[in-house]
Formats: C-alpha cells, sequence, structure tokens
DNA sequence: CTTAGGG
DNA sequence: CCCTAAG
C-alpha cells in the first residue's frame, strides 16, 4: 500500500503496531489491519482492543510505538488525561453478544449507535483515501469476518451528521500531506510544544467558539468530553473553525444521542483542564475598547464577531470579564501619576494598564451610564450595582 | 443561545 | 478563567 498522504494519529510512524490480529478479528493481511487500524478513532481502537475490560490504561496503548518520538509517558498522561471514553459501557456485553453473531440480545441500541458512528467514521476515512476499487478490495476482505465490521452498510442507521472526527482527520491528514498547518487569520499564533497542543487538543471544548459550535454539541454543554463534542475537543485550539466547513454540514447534530444514555453513561473522570490563560495584550484591549464604543456594553458576541473574530479564544465572556476588570482596574488606578513609557514597560510585565487605556474605559463606563468604583471589592459601603442598557 | 453575576 | 441562573 501507498502510505503517501495517511497520517496516522499524532503523528506516530504508521506502521509499529503491525498487528496480525485484533479486536478478536483476524487481518487477511498486516496491511489492511494495520492501515484500518491506525484510521480508526482512539475510541473505537479501545473498544476492539478491550472487549470486555475498561481498567486497561490508556497510556499504555497511547504509549505504543511513542517511546521514540520523544514523547515522554508524563507527557502521555497529559493528553490520556483529556480523554473521555465515557460513552462506551462499563460491560460490552453488547459486543460479547454481538461477536455470537447475536444481533438482538443484550445489544443496548445506544451502544450500537455509537459504534456504529465510529464505523461509520472509520468507513469515511477509509473511502477517503483510496481509490474506488481499492475501497472494495479492502472492504470486502474484511467482509466474511465474524464480527463483520464492515457489514453495517451506512444506510443501516441515520447519520449522526456530527463533524465527527473523521472530518478532523481528513483535515488534519490533508494539512500534514501539504506539510503545511494552515492557521488562518491568527497573526499571534503561537506554536506550542507537541505536549503542549495535545494538552489543547483534549482539554474542554466548552465555550470555544462555542457561537460557532454549538450546533454539534447542542445540549451537552455539561459533558464537556462526551462523545459527541470529542471531535470538537480534538481540534488544536489554535486552529480557527473552518466556517465553509461548518456550514457545508447539512446535518446540524446528534439529537439522536438522547440524554438518558448520555446522562447515564457520562464518566466521573471528568478531566478538568482549565484554559491556558493568556495574557490579554493591549491590542486586544484596544479592540475591546473599540468594540464597546462601536457596539455599547454587553453586546459582547457582537464585538467577539467583529473584533475577535481571528482570536479563536476570547469568547464573548472572556471578553466580558476583561471589561469588568478594566472597569475595576480603571477605578482603582484613578489616582496614577506615571508617566506613560513607565506605563508601557510596565504592562509588559504583568502590572499596570497605561493610563490612556484606563481614561477610555473611564469614558465609555460613563457614556454608558455606568457608574465607576461600585464593585464589590473597590468600595466599603457597595452601592447597589444599577445597569442601564442602551 | 446570550448575558450577568458570583466564585 | 469557570459555573450558573436568567431571559
Amino acid at each position: 500500500m501507498d502510505w503517501t498522504g495517511i497520517v496516522p494519529p499524532f503523528g506516530m510512524d504508521p506502521r509499529p503496531y503491525s498487528p496480525e490480529t485484533f479486536a478478536g478479528f483476524k487481518c487477511h493481511t498486516v496491511r489492511t489491519c494495520s492501515f484500518f487500524f491506525d484510521n480508526m478513532s482512539s475510541d473505537t481502537k479501545r473498544f476492539l482492543m478491550e472487549p470486555r475490560h475498561d481498567n486497561i490504561s490508556v497510556d499504555s496503548f497511547l504509549g505504543l510505538g511513542m517511546e521514540n518520538m520523544g514523547i515522554t509517558s508524563s507527557k502521555m498522561d497529559e493528553f490520556s488525561l483529556g480523554l473521555d471514553f465515557s460513552f462506551l459501557p462499563d460491560d460490552f456485553g453488547a459486543l460479547d453478544s454481538w461477536s455470537k453473531q447475536d444481533g438482538e440480545a443484550g445489544l443496548k441500541p445506544e451502544i450500537l449507535d455509537g459504534f456504529l458512528d465510529e464505523v461509520e467514521e472509520v468507513e469515511h476515512i477509509y473511502s477517503s483515501h483510496l481509490p474506488e476499487t481499492q475501497v472494495k478490495k479492502e472492504v470486502s476482505e474484511l467482509d466474511g469476518e465474524p464480527y463483520g465490521l464492515m457489514n453495517f452498510s451506512s444506510e443501516s442507521y441515520s447519520p449522526s451528521g456530527s463533524i465527527g472526527l473523521s472530518d478532523w482527520s481528513k483535515e488534519t491528514a490533508v494539512s500534514h500531506a501539504e506539510s503545511s498547518v494552515k492557521v488562518k487569520d491568527e497573526p499571534e499564533d503561537d506554536r506550542k510544544p507537541l505536549s503542549t497542543l495535545l494538552g489543547s487538543w483534549v482539554g474542554r471544548g466548552r465555550s470555544r467558539n462555542k457561537n460557532l459550535l454549538n450546533t454539534r454539541c447542542t445540549r451537552l454543554d455539561s459533558f464537556s468530553e462526551t462523545k459527541s463534542c470529542l471531535s470538537y475537543d480534538f481540534r488544536p485550539r489554535k486552529e480557527p473553525m473552518d466556517d465553509t466547513l461548518l456550514s457545508d454540514d447539512p446535518i446540524t447534530s446528534s439529537e439522536s444521542e438522547d440524554d438518558i444514555s448520555v446522562t447515564t453513561i457520562k464518566s466521573k473522570i471528568r478531566t478538568d483542564r482549565r484554559k491556558h490563560h493568556r495574557m490579554w495584550t493591549i491590542d486586544e484591549v484596544v479592540k475591546l475598547l473599540d468594540g464597546i464604543s462601536h457596539f455599547g456594553l454587553g453586546k459582547w458576541t457582537d464585538i467577539k464577531n467583529l473584533f475577535f473574530h481571528s482570536s479563536s479564544h476570547r469568547t464573548p465572556v472572556d471578553i466580558r470579564d476583561k471589561w469588568r476588570n478594566l472597569l475595576k482596574a480603571s477605578c482603582s488606578n484613578k489616582h496614577n501619576g506615571d508617566e506613560e513609557g513607565e506605563e508601557k514597560r510596565r504592562w509588559s510585565a504583568g502590572r499596570t494598564i497605561p493610563k490612556d487605556i484606563l481614561h477610555r474605559v473611564r469614558e465609555l463606563a460613563s457614556l454608558h451610564s455606568k457608574s465607576l468604583c461600585d464593585f464589590h471589592g473597590s468600595s466599603r459601603n457597595s452601592r447597589k450595582k444599577k445597569k442601564k442598557r442602551s
């Protein structure tokens, strides 16, 4: 097989596994199996690798072949911590009955659905990289297998329509094939080491570009790392979402994933990693102030879309919080007589906000009838905060 | 979903 | 930065 253009997960060499068998079914050829395996989502891999037990360390699998990439196990810990396989049941009775070619007994629909989604994604990847004839050939090699993995045609279930891991994989594959990961209109793009990047991939996805992505994570807010959001979470944070990619997705959510199953399966393993703290730059603050003067107070989403569109971080809430802090600072800092240059220097040290900025803050605040210095901590006789919207 | 407010 | 309650 020609490996060109086929990108193994996370830059791993595609061939270290060479599993003759895995997932309980035999592979006709190593290359078929290996390819199939590599392009499978991690969830599916694990599902197949560990049909009965849920307590095998993910690291032990993910670490496979990673040593020669200089990825330490501690870094892999960071990576694996962010993964949530909770959508899989604790016992894999479904698979057991399935393996006995019993499609009915003990086969929980939601489990099957989830698994079929994965299979679909595998098929998706599969067909996206191979000529059709070759696909059919390869698939037919698997067809006769006892588990009949590929026997489930895509019409045997309603496609979830979720963007899915497959799309992300394709995206990544393409980018890697072109040996250039495009970061669109993100000037302050700071490339992070792989460990950090992995950490970003698996961090909480919630509220990241939520206004753009919520179509796929509908009603799953509370479960940041559920299956449906996995693909969402899996994106590098620095990578702004491609609007075209989003908009051309006809089906907007995987509502079929009923809350009950998600809720019941929801894991206790909630990796609660905070978003990386990003210092606000002067430029960002200026943009924020410009946004407020443009839209007025409270139009955080508008401000975000117009002035922070290229900043994939900085959610409307972030912007609002920053304004809150600026307002507070403008109050406490209003009796400051430092000269300009000194302020700028200290700003870079993260200490003081330039006076002109605070001036604008106060200006805007008074312009919008926002009483200054009425924050809880600022004055001891904390007045009631009265807000007036335009 | 978007905002406001508290932590 | 996070979470939650309100519209």
